[in-house]
DNA sequence: AGACATAGGTTGCAAAATGCAACTTAAAAT
DNA sequence: ATTTTAAGTTGCATTTTGCAACCTATGTCT
């Protein structure tokens, strides 16, 4: 994967798909979420090769997306916690899930978001204006930020034109 | 990439991990809610790999989150476009890219997601309950599903005491 | 009509990433 | 003292990616 066009910008879809865009890492989150912590565990759960195990979970350590420490009461073993970054991640994967199982698994998803407390379902998570309101793919667009450089600007420039009639689709 | 014990299932975030958990995925979906549309932009934009490209795009459209159509008037023209799948991951994207520069951009991102007609900055996307409160990552569980077969259910019991202590942390 | 250009691919080959099994090292249990 | 356990690493076969060149069908130019 040599990807260093696009991805040395500061694109942020572009930065995420480094960490998510390789085969593992999101699984391996998901076990995190699901109060995985151990390396034996995250292999047994997932059925991932060991050197991949490995060299996925340093990547998340070096984005501070997992935290890596040993046990005082047993030194051999390591846990691997979550931060306040990939915590952070949440919603993202609510949102993957539901897409998924509404769109992938033909609305049979085998699992399910529930409020702890009430034990009810999650409804889909929403792109919403300041104001609260739920916006529709055709109320949004893509802006170049204040970091972005000109060959970006120039991107959406040229993007513009096409853009709302693509995601009015 | 053999992955096969874990997603098989119709676990949802398994199954999207075939999708977007493959270097690419992601941005060729990204070029595609800018506007772009045919092979050679994609090429083009994104400096990804012919051959792969291919791969991917055929993947997509397979999936039916791109439809593919030969231009009636100039017939060498393939366009791909969004499908009603494809923008409904909308919600996602942002997620994403919010989340990424956040925590992967150091604040510092180069593009942004504004509302189209007032131009205002679109705020963080959340996990709500349904009154609509906005919930942590603590009030939120993954719970099996109607279509849940035994061994995840298993799992899932296997995780639940683990998950509050996680999520809270 | 013939020559050239363009769009959307495919093919072949080198380099990198993955999958798998066996091996290693340090600490704990027996 | 020996064995077991946790967390890796190493070596090697297979798969995927990156890159450049080639191919085919259609459209444009003269």
């Amino acid at each position: 994967m040599t990807q260093n066009n696009v991805f040395k910008c500061n694109c942020p879809l572009a930065r995420v798909t480094e960490v998510i865009g390789e085969p593992w890492t999101l699984m391996v989150l998901r076990e995190a979420f699901l109060g995985t912590r151990h390396f034996n565990d995250f292999e047994r759960e997932l059925g991932i090769a060991r050197n991949v195990l490995s060299v996925r979970l340093k990547k998340l350590v070096d984005l501070d997306l997992l935290e890596r420490l040993r046990s005082e009461s047993d030194k051999r073993v390591v846990e691997y916690r979550l931060t306040a970054a990939s915590r952070d991640l949440l919603p993202v994967l609510v949102g993957l899930a539901q897409w998924s199982g509404k769109w992938l698994c033909d609305g049979r998803s085998a699992t399910r978001f529930i409020e702890r407390e009430t034990g009810r379902e999650i409804p889909p998570i929403a792109v919403r204006g300041i104001d609260g309101r739920e916006l529709r793919a055709r109320d949004v667009a893509m802006a170049p930020g204040p970091d972005a450089d000109p060959d970006l600007i120039a991107r959406f420039e040229r993007a513009a034109g096409a853009a709302s009639e693509v995601q009015g689709g």
